[in-house]
DNA sequence: CTTCGGATATTGGTCGGACCATAGTGTACA
DNA sequence: TGTACACTATGGTCCGACCAATATCCGAAG
């Protein structure tokens, strides 16, 4: 029962030699052979984790030369904090504390902006969830766009963007106490409330819905384990 | 002579196909040993491909079951909508309209969340900022990075990425109406607010000072045409 | 002494093959 | 009929070799 892959492993490590700060943007690292021996990996699963490091802007591979950690963009004004931005593990918390940040707001918005066809939308896709529920199918997949619909709701391509990118990344750690039964009760309810508040264009109402709905998640996600 | 690494080919022409429609989310990929002979390819090139669409989040492989396509975004439910994710047009409105909607929340969290660190290199950019205008330079780069600071401050790195983002798209569009002297000199005093209240810990007077702020520069680059 | 050019070493990129670990499938037995 | 086992397909890991681009060093030319 081996859980996490090799080349995850190696991934992991190089983040946290860049967070404890002994590695630096621009720093060479070793050669694959050396740094495959160094980790006692073999030089395939170490070139896969940096292939994923690569990917995600944080390593920089240059054939004859090198792999480099990226600078990160910005002045030597940042360079202080400059660390933050690129590489730095982006940790469960503090997706929840930028959804609470953000969403609300949007709900706002979407309170304002909204058109019959938005509302039509939304109808639609509550009146699923709802037959997920009963059915207690557990593929959240209803839950799932209902954010993104209150987005496109505002009318501003550049929430949408924002949102879906928020719950991709968010579907990948997606863990159990989301799924429990009394959990998809709760949020079918609450998503109610804040298509009622959108639908009567309440603006306070939809923002403090919004907000109450993802507190009530982050709870339950934080609480639940161990 | 820089030829394009094979992984990346590889990747082009899997994205190729994806959007070409020939394949769907949800679909299983042929096993890596087809794969690899159906490009040509090493099963380690191939893999390294893998990997990096894994990574931003095209491919999710299973181990002892295969390679599936993810399916975050493209349902059909979204679908009357979807133009607005990939092609429409960002109006320089919506780019306010999205400040005004989330700067504002990321001043309240940098009042609570601060360190003095973070305090010192806003007082510093302050004094930068006061020399430019003094000196009636133009260049705008304390103004800037102003808002970054801000964002470093609530701690959360998504925040910052965030601003980043969106302070690199605007200054595309830099508008001659941002450089008035008057305009510097009202940035300059509205910087100094936010910064009192952020260092004072006032949780809603830097949402309410960020939000003025935000404001009065929207209603100078709109009312200040034609 | 400086500069240029080529030989050499270093390093990432690609390849093929072997074996391991796990999920899904089918089959034989109770 | 149902359960447990063996088998198979598939992704994961390792090894060792060679290729290709780049850096480095060193000697010859100016």
């Amino acid at each position: 029962m081996q859980q996490a892959k090799i080349y995850e492993q190696v991934v992991d490590r190089i983040r946290d030699l860049l967070e404890s700060g002994e590695l630096h943007p621009g720093d060479k690292l070793p050669p694959e052979r050396k740094l495959a021996e160094l980790f006692k990996v073999s030089r395939s699963s170490l070139r896969e984790a940096i292939r994923a490091l690569q990917e995600s802007g944080v390593l920089e591979s240059r054939r004859g030369d090198g792999t480099y950690i990226s600078l990160p963009v910005g002045s030597d004004l940042l360079a202080p904090f400059a660390e933050v931005l690129t590489q730095q593990r982006v940790r469960l918390w503090q997706f929840f504390q930028f959804r609470i940040a953000i969403e609300p707001q949007i709900a706002r918005l979407a309170a304002q902006e909204r058109t019959d066809g938005h509302l039509e939308a939304l109808h639609h896709l509550l009146d699923m969830q709802e037959r997920e529920v009963i059915a207690d199918e557990k593929n959240g997949f209803a839950d799932l766009h209902f954010h993104q619909l209150i987005a496109m709701a505002t009318g501003n391509p550049l929430f949408v963007d924002l949102v879906t990118r928020a719950e991709a990344k968010l579907a990948e750690t997606r863990n159990e106490s989301l799924q429990s039964e009394e959990r998809m009760q709760r949020s079918l309810l609450a998503h109610k409330e804040i298509y009622s508040t959108i639908a009567g264009r309440d603006q306070d109402g939809a923002e403090n819905a919004m907000r109450t709905h993802l507190q009530q998640i982050e709870k339950l996600v934080f609480c639940d384990r161990e």
